[in-house]
DNA sequence: TATTGTTATACTCTATAACTATA
DNA sequence: TATAGTTATAGAGTATAACAATA
């Protein structure tokens, strides 16, 4: 069998010889729109691909990473950060918490350490954290981003990484 | 009520007034994978609301061009192109074709123009090719493209574009 | 045996709306 | 009335495996 390239096609001569054809991307090709998917696409695979191996997936990272940098965020809270909604979520904290990485607190009525005052105690919120086993599976995927990043930093160079980045935060604060 | 920024959370404070308290990202901030997410995230949901406004995905626009772009493809082809699997590829098809934007005819066999042989006659594939009311679609696809274009161009600046896509085709093709 | 495209099926991620329990 | 979180449900997009027709 004769082989082609991923997005090649094959095309049939007069001779039933095989001629070889790329595909043609049209003005794709030169949007950045598109190639900021594909991009996207393919790190995000690279990543995925590296963090399952030890049993996540990029969507439990960036959630574990921002409970563990804002202890005790409430769900409406963690939603907003990542941008989603509250319902989705759900099974996510579910999850982590049945696998007791997080851990999940009903705020509780108590009394200040310095104050005697009645502290309030909204019983509708929980209040979430990571657990030690948390922090653990945290600093695992930490190592595995971090490499993660070296393969794409060498990729884009070190001259224009930092100009690179701004641009992409840029696009997602200003975009529409 | 008190209005916290989108990604904001409210602390009480010991005499209960309202803290608002920004979300920390922590080393997520600085990679590039988190933000390349971020900025693709952004910005394919933009172009994906201007495009829902004349009833197409972008998924659907990307499929439509491929086809326009190279006229006669077959599913299999197309799926490579696009990396997915040609199973994802069937619905998606059927859609294109039930709404008149694609048409698909299997391989006849027939006879060359110039030479009398017989020509091959695969009659396992399908040969896609976009129609009249395709053609129109995409016009209208295309001119909303160039619309998110020039916002993201405004974003970016002329200065550094050229670079920017480059480094997301390297991306696209080198990481792992 | 290998390939093209379909089907059956399932999984992930997401959203909306209705609900409960609180506030 | 309003808010925090859950549940029920649905949709988009994807994949794997088995299959029929054809090569």
């Amino acid at each position: 069998m004769r082989k082609t390239n991923a997005s090649g096609r094959v095309r049939r001569g007069k001779n039933g010889e095989a001629i070889a054809e790329a595909i043609r991307f049209g003005p794709l090709e030169y949007w950045v729109g598109f190639n900021l998917r594909m991009a996207q696409e393919h790190a995000f695979q690279a990543f995925s691909r590296r963090s399952q191996e030890i049993g996540e997936s990029p969507g439990r990272f960036a959630t574990l990473t921002l409970i563990a940098r804002n202890p005790g965020i409430s769900q409406t809270e963690l939603s907003h950060a990542n941008g989603r909604d509250k319902s989705s979520l759900t099974p996510v904290v579910e999850d982590l918490v049945r696998r007791g990485l997080v851990e999940r607190k009903r705020m509780r009525a108590g009394r200040g350490l310095v104050e005697r005052k009645r502290m309030r105690a909204d019983r509708r919120t929980y209040r979430l954290n990571v657990t030690a086993a948390g922090k653990q599976a945290l600093t695992m995927l930490t190592r595995c981003a971090r490499q993660h990043e070296r393969v794409l930093d060498r990729i884009i160079g070190q001259r224009d990484r930092k100009r690179f980045l701004q641009i992409l935060k840029k696009i997602a604060a200003e975009v529409e």
